[in-house]
DNA sequence: CGACTTTGCACAATCGATGTTGCACATGAA
DNA sequence: TTCATGTGCAACATCGATTGTGCAAAGTCG
């Protein structure tokens, strides 16, 4: 710091170890051997800057170079586990690389998303992630125009690589341990069968995991009525309401319920809690994500995990080194039996 | 964008509505009142900064102005309940603002925080908020000598003001609420005690329970024991042996249990899922931190819910008009009943 | 000792936007 | 016609760092 309480500049450091702007910039960064800056005078001049507390201004230097050390990532929410993890791995990942992570959430609104785009393309970031998009169409639009690098995660977006969890094979195979574990009945009436509560038909996600939970149905030789698949969004409420609709059509709770998201289990816990004890002992359900609390309720729940880590550094991988054409890397979930607590990357989350 | 594929600049603009840098500068924003420009030349110019899909750069604009527009936050953690709601208001405020919300965690890590600090300034963060600090000494210092802005959030700091959330109150309410709901005997054993686990004895929050916990019961004429505090950090694996030794030496669950994160809760839960049925049906357990998978467990579990949202609209109103002296505001937090939802400021999380 | 290379650094242009100053022209009053 | 006032805009300096270029002084070789 100046005297004057101003920060330091390269000028002021400069003038205090009589010699140049030009030569300080070279000292401070590594271009001093090409630049053939004395041993003696490097050292001078680093520990005045030490001294004086002189840190780099980053919009100086990024205005000159054109790129800013920044990388954004957007996500439709940050108070989801899911997509906060993603966050954390996100995170982890632009440290290593010595850039500095921007984090925005869309809230799941496309315009407000194509803003953040704009904002950050201002900030001249180096490059994007994309997480759960709105409209990927129009992204990797205002992407190819500013001339941006960018990667989709957990949705294929056009344009651009993606990383996807495998929701297809997750839900085929939370589906087929959902179905092992109920009681066989070949005249099963309605009540019976297996109901797939949650999410957004029209989503990606959601319309994967439904294909998924559909041909295992099939397979089986039973494959779904339209009434079994109730995509009723994800806010808890939606599917409080609908699960309470379907027991009382079948007169109890389904043989199977596979819950499309935590958000949507939560709303069916808050219609079981009004339920008698004992009414699940005939029920087996499961959960697409994971939740440790969940893991532990009283009776047993399915979960699947995605894997945002692997997520994240598979995007990483591919900002790395771009694939020609279109390219969706996917990444296989894992399936968590009931009662088990799974120990994050970051050792224990906390 | 300019044909070469460049972004287009205000010089790009300035020649194609064949005025000069400075004008479309004024014209695109509001100072072109002030500065005497036509109406005329304004609406041209704007017709063709849209039609370039001119964007300003941020970086140019920042170092000229000697600010960015980003205003930064730092918590220990991403995957958190607790602070990734805060993320989601801090947020949401500072897009009303206007302004660039960078968020960036610190793993609990002093210095790594400083490094963040730090990396702030580089980009001429308007001001920060720093939640959960580790060392908020080292990071007033730093804002000081670089003339930045911050309030702390969850933990009083130094030479800035503070929003932190009122852990003595809460910690007596909760307590005195498992004492309520506990079998009151006079003669009790150290079984029909109550205890608490989780946290660092060293960390703020976790010393203002600890002293709630401490005030109720020594006002209920039974002043806790010292093995009755069981401070034995925040990853739940620790919990999870700690509540086991407990259990053995009581030779069963005390009558009254205080977990002080959620963390710790699920270790403790790890270890519960191993006891048999009905073994709970004596015990009474609270959990400083909501969760709302930890409401709907076969046991009744009291809640501490932190009001992030109201914690992150005072640390804005503290930073508007930042108060003379050191200041603290108290935030209090709420009891939720077993099996309640809340459902928080964003409307129903996801 | 002179030509030639190497060393060590300073100078100046540059990135894109902002804001101050000044200049040309128009308008109106004297 | 002449001076004063106002209008509309261009020119230029500036923010702080990077980077291409130039130029002395020191070292090397014949």
């Amino acid at each position: 710091m100046t005297s004057q309480g101003r920060k330091a500049t390269i000028f002021d450091i400069a003038k205090l170890a009589d010699s140049s702007p030009s030569t300080v910039s070279a000292a401070l960064s590594d271009a001093w051997k090409t630049r053939r800056i004395s041993q003696k005078k490097v050292d001078l001049i680093r520990r005045i800057a030490e001294e004086q507390g002189y840190s780099t201004n980053m919009q100086a230097r990024g205005l000159r170079q054109a790129r800013s050390g920044l990388v954004g990532m957007i996500i439709p929410v940050h108070d989801n586990r899911y997509f906060s993890s993603m966050s954390q791995s996100f995170e982890a990942f632009a440290r290593d690389r010595g850039l500095v992570p921007v984090i925005a959430s869309s809230m799941r609104d496309g315009e407000e998303e194509r803003r953040i785009v704009q904002t950050l393309i201002s900030y001249a970031v180096d490059y994007i992630f994309i997480a759960g998009a709105t409209d990927p169409g129009a992204i990797s639009e205002l992407c190819r125009a500013a001339n941006l690098r960018h990667v989709f995660v957990d949705l294929p977006g056009p344009g651009a690589p993606s990383v996807i969890s495998d929701n297809y094979h997750g839900a085929a195979t939370l589906t087929r341990t959902l179905l092992s574990h109920m009681r066989p009945d070949p005249d099963a009436p309605a009540r019976d069968r297996i109901y797939f509560i949650g999410g957004v038909a029209t989503d990606y996600a959601t319309a994967r995991r439904i294909e998924g939970f559909r041909h295992v149905l099939t397979e089986a030789g039973c494959p779904p009525q339209p009434e079994q698949i109730i995509a009723c969004g994800y806010p808890p409420r939606r599917s409080m309401k609908e699960i309470a609709a379907l027991c009382d059509r079948l007169g109890g709770l389904p043989a199977g319920l596979f819950v499309n998201s935590l958000t949507s289990f939560e709303g069916v816990l808050g219609h079981f809690v009004h339920l008698p004890p004992g009414s699940f002992d005939e029920t087996v359900v499961g959960c697409y994500d994971y939740d440790p609390f969940a893991a532990y309720l009283h009776f047993p729940v399915h979960m699947v995990r995605q894997d945002s880590h692997r997520l994240i550094e598979e995007a990483y991988r591919l900002i790395d080194t771009p694939p020609a054409g279109p390219f969706v890397k996917e990444v296989e979930p894992s399936l968590i039996p009931p009662r088990t607590i799974y120990a994050g990357p970051f050792g224990e989350h906390g």
